[in-house]
DNA sequence: AAATGCAATGATATCGCTAACAATTCTTGT
DNA sequence: ACAAGAATTGTTAGCGATATCATTGCATTT
């Protein structure tokens, strides 16, 4: 098996005719080349499968092509996610991905923040919920002046460029196809009241109910964690009320799952007695009995832009100038599967 | 804030009064240097707190301090945890990490294979259970002479290095455990019948029996598909039994999630009426209620074994070499929870 | 004591690319 | 039609490490 060499910035330029730098300049697609002389670059480039040498890039360029990505908790199907595909994109540009966990020893997160800074020296940094919201992280990468992008952040909009979805909104649809359904007693398991996302899903049910004259007794809104335990518990109060509500949407698929449960021991079948909805669409979603509907989040999406973000070179002045600009919201997506019901008479 | 230039290797060959080829020599620990300049080089190095570049090393070294890892599904904690430390001791020896996911359609698995081999230039490959026994793509790394680990391979266990827990043994203590709780009814929910721990984790389960001279009836034993669905049908079944198990062992924690919900609708409570083990120790068995005891998988171990084995240089001689050296057999552990009980009289 | 061999160390030439600047071509106004 | 300025393209010099080969030093043999 004869070993073919891969082509080098050289072989490209002299079989399109030009100097190296023109490839490079095309390949980085930065300054302006001529179109006539970029198409020719990239005949040659793909007649010869070139594809940069990422090591000789970073060595000589001022771009490390790393990318930081900041996140808490190891063990949720968002991060994991967020990482594999974001991974994929990194193959793509020919970045690569640097992942730290940030804990509760928020000393021990600065220095971790500054080594990626200093020691690894990423172009960008990624940051996940809920580290996109800790105020000593967010000075740090300012004074530092490193370009971040803020993934789904609660606070300090403005601050950098970020990407989200319209979690208000995914509240109040989902609300919404309840009420469609003949539901009037809906009730609402809140996420952990540390994350912004739990207050906007928790809004959007509440007007969904009011825009559509719907009101509920208090027992229906319980506070819960975003965990298992929690969702469950808080079913379990409220399945025990006199007048216990006919669908729950839980703030995320967890506690949906602990609905589940909870309903189960209550000798309650699911969807017909007992409607619930989750948030987030992850591998829970289709592995409890029944599946649950749920909301898509678009975390491959946010993956990709985020690094794409980062990627691009206009990237690093763009988080200094007006960041107004830079503000992405992704959709969502109503999955419905079957764990709601039209209401039983 | 005045920007501290990283020390480079001259820097340190000055300091410590040796030449540039020194330095590298003792960096890369192979060669060897005398007792005498290694310290001398420690100690600028520590003294600049020198660490090297990893782009240079790529351009002008042979290797490319890039891994590749073959996962088959995303969405299991296995993976996502064996990313996460993966990613981590990479960070450590300067290596990165490329993801690639496989699935059924074996050609399009191969492509992926041979572009990680000749596009990404892998230093070596890490194969995730269930790729480590696709026939295909063995015979795909082999040809292509790349060195690659094998995380808990089923099959050709002498064809490369591997890493992987003994199931058979966990299978075997696990089943014991609830023998000395008391329970004689044991059933037990079979694994995905494609991966080998399957069949070891159910041997394991049959001797334990055996030797405690326990007979079950065949209907105690369910084959499963390591999914939640398959681990809550098939309780179903063995709890409609008239003579139901008194313990369940399930071959993974989903599936002990479904057994968990199906004892829930037959108003089972667990444990007293129901003993129910699990095995992974994922993000699962801390989330069903109640928690599960379970067998914690060395994963996190394996991880960082698998990459410190591809980044020593000895492991390409190694891979070619006799590799029964190469077997590494890590220690799993009972966790034990809420989900199992004496037996009730 | 000279010859031999091996281990430890050093000098030098790249690796493939981009930054910075230089040179060239193309616009455009007059 | 020509100069001035803008846009495009080319030239050169590294980036920071390792491979390769040459050299040195020292123990061992004769």
């Amino acid at each position: 098996m004869a070993k073919v060499k891969r082509a080098r910035i050289q072989d490209v330029a002299e079989k399109a005719g030009v100097s190296t730098m023109t490839v490079s300049r095309v390949m980085s697609k930065d300054t302006k080349v001529s179109a006539a002389k970029t198409a020719l670059v990239m005949e040659a480039v793909n007649a010869l499968n070139y594809r940069p040498n990422v090591a000789a890039r970073r060595l000589a360029g001022s771009q490390s092509f790393l990318i930081g990505l900041l996140y808490f908790d190891l063990d949720t199907s968002y991060v994991s996610k967020f990482l594999l595909r974001g991974l994929k994109s990194c193959r793509a540009t020919g970045h690569h991905l640097v992942a730290d966990e940030i804990d509760d020893d928020i000393e021990k997160s600065i220095v971790a923040v500054k080594d990626l800074i200093e020691v690894t020296q990423v172009d960008g940094i990624i940051l996940l919920p809920p580290v996109c919201d800790i105020p000593e992280v967010l000075t740090t990468l300012k004074e530092a002046n490193v370009p971040f992008v803020r993934i789904a952040p609660d606070s300090q909009l403005n601050l950098s460029p970020y990407i989200c979805m319209d979690d208000y909104q995914a509240g109040f649809e989902i609300t919404e196809l309840l009420i469609k359904q003949g539901h009037t007693k809906i009730g609402h398991i809140i996420g952990n009241p540390n994350q912004g996302a739990s207050r906007l899903r928790y809004q959007g049910y509440l007007d969904a109910l009011r825009s559509n004259q719907i009101n509920v007794p208090p027992e229906y809104i319980e506070q819960g964690m975003f965990t298992y335990d929690s969702g469950f518990n808080a079913a379990k109060k409220m399945l025990a009320l006199k007048d216990r509500p006919s669908a729950i949407f839980a703030a995320n698929d967890e506690m949906a799952a602990g609905v589940i449960s909870a309903a189960h021991m209550n000798q309650l079948t699911i969807p017909n007695q007992l409607s619930v909805t989750g948030f987030d669409d992850g591998h829970l979603a289709t592995t409890v009995t029944p599946h649950l509907t749920t909301i898509r989040q678009p975390i491959q999406e946010m993956a990709a832009l985020a690094i794409e973000l980062i990627a691009s070179k206009k990237f690093a002045d763009a988080s200094k100038a007006n960041s107004r600009e830079y503000r992405h919201v992704l959709d969502f997506e109503i999955v419905e599967r079957e764990s709601n019901a039209v209401k039983g008479t």
